[in-house]
DNA sequence: TTGTACGCGTTATCAA
DNA sequence: TTGATAACGCGTACAA
């Protein structure tokens, strides 16, 4: 009984010593790898087991060439995009015998670097990130530092998992015309980072149609979108349909419109992006565009585990197709197209 | 110009060399303790902020004796509490000095034991756990290898940031029974954990008012809650009230109530936990039991500091009180008290 | 198939 | 105040 005293865990030294083998051996076994026989295997395995023995990853990550973690960077947790892509991610890296690292940045941006300073601290292979809001030189610096891929967001020069932002913003700006909406706002996100996509796509769906734009730049929190959308309802002609860059700005429009005694879907239309799970609530019944965010994860990480095997290969961006998807917060205007 | 070459980063070896020092001296300043003279510190950081050195986590943690990181679980990304208790977490470690891993678990609990094991492989001083799902026994021998904080959830011989939710099931109850409820049900967690305080004060608070309880047992997912409502509208007498045991479960309640053609608050009234920031949407407008989230998270960082500080101190529990915060979805029965 | 020996980048101890 | 030097726990050629 040699297991478990003075509150330290046992070493691959003490396992080796309990089995009576070297500790190279102990390492191969425990790796899994191969060069050992199947009789040694699996008596360093039943030691091991005894002794309690719990692999130490931390000397692992220094002593490997090879790093087998990947780092994931996600804007902040309150938005369940980022569970998506989270739960995107690690579907596809679990199985491949990898660990992630999670690094949580902030809405207002103030984190990202902090955040992925401590991942190329903790010396992963390679990042994802999800909601960097970063310029794009800041990003390709890191990316120099240790492969990146990007995803929901497009850097020239990095690996990215996209959907078409463009596209997305046109079917939703297209469906509220349809539905005889003329004035028609969009919340955007900060000029600083690279989320302009949607922007463009909105820009040019309401040119396509002779309509003048209407754009407000926002944060990533529910709060700035609800004040912007106060003010967008002050204006001497307000707009009757408002489209947000996300599902959380959506969600603060609609505590504006609440506030302002207004009904969602009647008196002003609310379009959001991403589908998330809170869009789909009956009460909420928010019409969003579905960037099949799950997919992305799975994207990002597929290019992750490439660029990781092989750091040369080409540049590639992966692109989705958005979908729309139309509930009760979307209807025509209550007075019909004037014009 | 040795600067960045090979693409690896500089090491503390390279910037000592290059600053014509030690690399022990090296390790000194950077770290900010106290051994080198103002001028020579001041030299060594100029070089290696010069040569882009990047401290190694790794090796740092690996070479400590005293490990700085924290170590955090939480149940999954689809919980605003989490969001929550993250901040509150991070707000009292990252000004500490230290550094947080993160482990994700899920829903149906089948990764609990796994992200645990990460974060012991990790090696992390500590380790706050928020949404647990494993039995005590499970979690106590977690805490025999690594000091274990447990938040939300009370666990026996183990610190803990609680709210009281034998109080909070109770304000809860004796809302909905003034209101003229007399048939309340309650969505519990699962059993197998640690989480009864909801459902004992439930029990109790019915007891205390001659009520019959109606207990249905829950996983933790939007789904499952759905689903159990379900099965208790078609009940010969279904319930008036549901008090669900966190907002999530709630959702899934307003949810069947929805599919089933009934208005919540109107034919069903819904009272959840947690008070998120979903709740307090305008068109959900939840009634939900306040816990003060981010003070559970506050209160879980400074106990964990404590502990990784002074490991023999006695256990604590810390416990704050909850508060019934009233919406639309609670509301005098239809047809009043029946009874 | 098994064992030896070196290296990974730090921290920490002890002399100088 | 400085600077060797020994851990830290493991991966991994290379040799046996």
């Amino acid at each position: 009984m040699s297991a478990s005293k003075g509150g330290k865990s046992p070493t691959m030294d003490d396992v080796a010593r309990e089995a009576g083998v070297s500790r190279a051996l102990v390492s191969i076994a425990l790796r899994g790898a191969n060069g050992v026989s199947d009789s040694s295997r699996a008596h360093i395995l039943k030691v091991a087991k005894r002794m309690g023995y719990r692999p130490n990853a931390v000397a692992a990550r220094l002593a490997s060439k090879t790093s087998l973690t990947v780092g994931v960077f996600l804007l902040d947790l309150y938005n369940y995009v980022f569970a998506d892509i989270y739960e995107g991610i690690r579907s596809v890296i679990s199985n491949s015998g990898r660990h992630i690292v999670l690094a949580i940045g902030s809405a207002d941006a103030t984190r990202d670097v902090e955040a992925m300073e401590s991942l190329l601290e903790s010396r992963v292979g390679v990042v994802i990130a999800a909601g960097l809001q970063l310029p794009d030189r800041e990003v390709q610096r890191f990316a120099r530092a240790t492969p990146l891929v990007s995803t929901t967001r497009a850097v020239p020069g990095i690996d990215s998992a996209l959907c078409d932002d463009q596209a997305g913003a046109q079917l939703a700006v297209s469906h509220l015309h349809a539905l005889g909406h003329r004035r028609i706002a969009h919340l955007a996100s900060p000029q600083r980072d690279g989320y302009q996509g949607r922007r463009r796509g909105y820009q040019a769906a309401m040119a396509d149609r002779g309509l003048a734009p209407l754009v407000v730049e926002v944060e990533y929190t529910q709060a700035a979108a609800a004040e912007a959308t106060t003010r967008l309802l002050a204006l001497a002609e307000p707009p009757s349909a408002i489209f947000a860059n996300n599902d959380v700005a959506a969600l603060g429009v609609m505590d504006a419109l609440d506030a302002g005694g207004l009904v969602v879907g009647e008196d002003v239309s609310v379009v959001g992006y991403d589908n998330t799970p809170v869009a789909q609530l009956p009460a909420v019944s928010l019409t969003s565009v579905d960037q099949h965010t799950a997919l992305l994860g799975r994207n990002a990480a597929e290019l992750a585990l490439r660029r990781a095997a092989r750091p040369d290969e080409a540049i590639e961006h992966r692109t989705s197709q958005p979908e729309l998807v139309v509930r009760r917060s979307s209807r025509p205007p209550r007075f019909g197209p004037r014009t």
